[in-house]
DNA sequence: TATATTTGTGTCGTGAACGATATAATCATG
DNA sequence: CATGATTATATCGTTCACGACACAAATATA
């Protein structure tokens, strides 16, 4: 039993990466018609919050380096989604706002997370089992985040 | 309130990705003496309980595509990691096997499940916690991998 | 036995994800 | 005011992750 810890089935780490990727798939369907990918939807949903937020801010609140979330930007920009421009005051600065499309865009989006629920809830996962998930990851990457430089 | 449930916070998907990222972050330090990254690590984990097996084989424990794997094999084989040679009964397959060197990493990753969870013990987080997250994780990832071409 | 289908692996292209590093703007300190 | 440190963004290189597609080996069916 020297290496039982090392077996899959006992790692906490597979499934939230096995996770983490199977909902990413979920989502595919339901993003292919807005013609993004789940990035993508992430920081629309960020920017549907907050518009005029800078890329670090938009990759503070995703938990991404700046550097994964600069060519994402420029992607979205491509596709006229969202607009770059330099802060006046503070030429370092990139200020990210929405487009007409990219605001619009979340008419089309309003009903996927519920959409999402229903079919996990189709597979037999029930409300009140995403709700503890939930609570638990989400005190699970407060935890973490704020450990910073921390050795993990 | 029309739009409530785009909020970020109110996401199931968005922790899941995000903890999957903290974790891998988490376990980088500990793969570097390895000399290896977290999906290689994952590959290593199915190999030491079980050699000799396809490329399909690791990618369905893994839930990976094909695809994704045989690079990453590719490279492990580089790295003196890993052997890969056809099947003579039936040509198609490749049968991976460890070398001398991959079987010997399995020592010096012993110790690492252990102090992960001793790290994020150190962060806050209970043995308790984990145990509750992995079964709530393991169903979900069950369910998921299950319903295979479903619109899910 | 010929032909169609399935299976196992691989190639190619796109989009993340991130470490290392670069560069310019701003701020702090002497 | 000059100069060093910090901040915000971007560039580059490597490694996943996956869809679309290719191709040969094996299997099924006519």
């Amino acid at each position: 039993m020297l290496y039982e810890q090392l077996k899959l089935e006992h790692q906490i780490c597979f499934p939230v990466y096995a996770a983490s990727r199977l909902i990413t798939r979920g989502y595919k369907p339901h993003l292919e018609q807005l013609g993004i990918t789940y990035p993508q939807y992430l920081v629309l949903m960020v920017l549907w919050e907050e518009e005029g937020i800078t890329v670090n801010d938009i990759a503070a609140k995703l938990i991404l380096n700046s550097n994964t979330v600069t060519p994402l930007l420029k992607r979205m920009e491509v596709m006229d989604i969202i607009s770059r421009r330099r802060s006046t005051e503070d030429e370092r600065k990139v200020l990210i706002t929405l487009t007409e499309k990219g605001r619009n865009m979340r008419t089309t989006a309003a009903p996927i997370p519920l959409q999402l629920v229903e079919e996990l809830q189709q597979v037999g996962i029930t409300p009140q089992e995403l709700m503890g998930l939930k609570m638990g990851l989400d005190r699970l990457v407060a935890l973490l985040k704020g450990s910073g430089d921390l050795p993990l």
